[in-house]
DNA sequence: ATTATTCTGTTGTCTATACAAGTTGTATCA
DNA sequence: TGATACAACTTGTATAGACAACAGAATAAT
């Protein structure tokens, strides 16, 4: 599997700057000078740089250079990224508990309206996690997948603990986009226990609807989060 | 002032999507014929296409072409369901109230966290708007915005009641993309009141940095949602 | 008819180069 | 001293071209 120069350049610096070897607030290299250290050209340099940027590691200014961003102390997780992807990128300690699942199960929740008549009748894989933080559970995750070509789902374990590294590893589905509605609710009892806060706490709620690289196979998830240590964060 | 020609040809593409000259779903010009038709290298015009597509407007693929998102309008990521559709699309059963400002400022908010020295001191247009959807209220937003090269901002009205635009237009100030952080919590007195709904109610809420075209030139709003009748939903 | 294969058009990656334009420090001049 | 001009360095914009990788349609083989 050949990964492109520009994404090489990018974990690399990446690496650096979670690793503290780029310290916040310094500057990184100039661009002459990476394209130095990595055998490439200006244009691929920046390529790596602007998805720094998209992703939030770093701010650039036009004749000075590329500041190395201050850490972000809340998830961004209304963005496309999955889970591990998150927690790793932020440098913190993620926990992703199984609660429940891998079973079959229709998808009756009435929260998730726009189904096709397929989806009404078909068998999803279901997964209940619990997601921790440095040791204080953050998110309630409920997971529906349709149930097609995913021979051996059920019994495998997930690569790395990644969903979506598991899906586009072992049956090249790509998780490509997303639609999400938010609501602030008050916590029911299940979920406040989960997430050891009072009932009727105020918890966010989303209800994401997942495309892939499959025509039609969308994944649905329902998450309750507990937003008083950590904020949900989006970049656009 | 000298526009870059990628961005002639963004805000090019930008228009005629909004306009409906692409339809919705359809597939764009391929970035050869956009060449053509702009004089431009693929490179320029990639430039172009890749901002179109991190505001949204389109998504691509490799071998196939770029395809029209569903519409987006508002500039957020995160719009009203149901609120969008009726404020931009049919006519405004959408209003939205000055209930303070423009006023000067002092940023104290200590909410606004990575403020640099110079925000620190400065001082700033703030608003406090109150936005009803079929007279309900649904949203409470405060606007800071940094008092710098805006002569007569104050005195004179929004155009069309939009800030953005009113930016744009009188001030040639784009704004070009936002971060924010989102959480659940209790609303507070004021904030109940003014959306009608009782104290400690869960509420969304959404703090928010705006990028402009202009270097170092940020927008901050605090934004407190109501979401019982409607949902925010953002697409990615 | 069905299955492979090839072909064509598309986007993705990358090189090499050039000049424009913003930032900063240094040297010069009054 | 203080202001100005300059030089060096930075990122921003843009050109011209090359090949790789992917999708879909047309074609050939079975």
């Amino acid at each position: 599997m050949k990964i492109p120069l520009y994404r090489q350049i990018q974990a690399s610096l990446k690496e650096k700057i979670t690793s503290g070897i780029y310290e916040e607030g310094g500057l990184l290299p100039s661009e002459n000078d990476l394209c130095v250290e990595f055998n490439a050209t200006r244009m691929t340099v920046r390529q790596a740089l602007n998805e720094l940027v998209r992703e939030g590691y770093i701010t650039r200014q036009h004749g000075k250079g590329s500041t190395i961003s201050a850490s972000r102390k809340s998830l961004g997780l209304l963005s496309l990224k999955g889970w591990t992807e998150v927690v790793v990128a932020s440098d913190r300690h993620g926990k992703t508990l199984v609660l429940e699942g891998p079973v079959l199960k229709k998808l009756e929740d009435a929260a998730f309206k726009p189904l096709t008549d397929d989806e009404k009748h078909e068998e999803f894989i279901f997964f209940k996690r619990l997601r921790l933080v440095e040791e204080s559970p953050v998110m309630f995750e409920q997971t529906y997948i349709p149930n097609e070509n995913l021979s051996n789902f059920i019994k495998e374990p997930l690569l790395e603990g990644s969903l979506f590294r598991t899906l586009l590893i072992r049956y090249q589905i790509d998780v490509q986009s997303m639609t999400q509605e938010v609501r602030a609710i008050a916590a029911d009892k299940e979920t406040a226990s989960l997430l050891k806060i009072k009932t009727k706490s105020p918890v966010l709620h989303l209800l994401r609807k997942y495309k892939t690289s499959i025509d039609g196979f969308f994944l649905y998830s329902s998450i309750y989060c507990n937003t008083e240590k950590f904020a949900i964060s989006s970049f656009n």
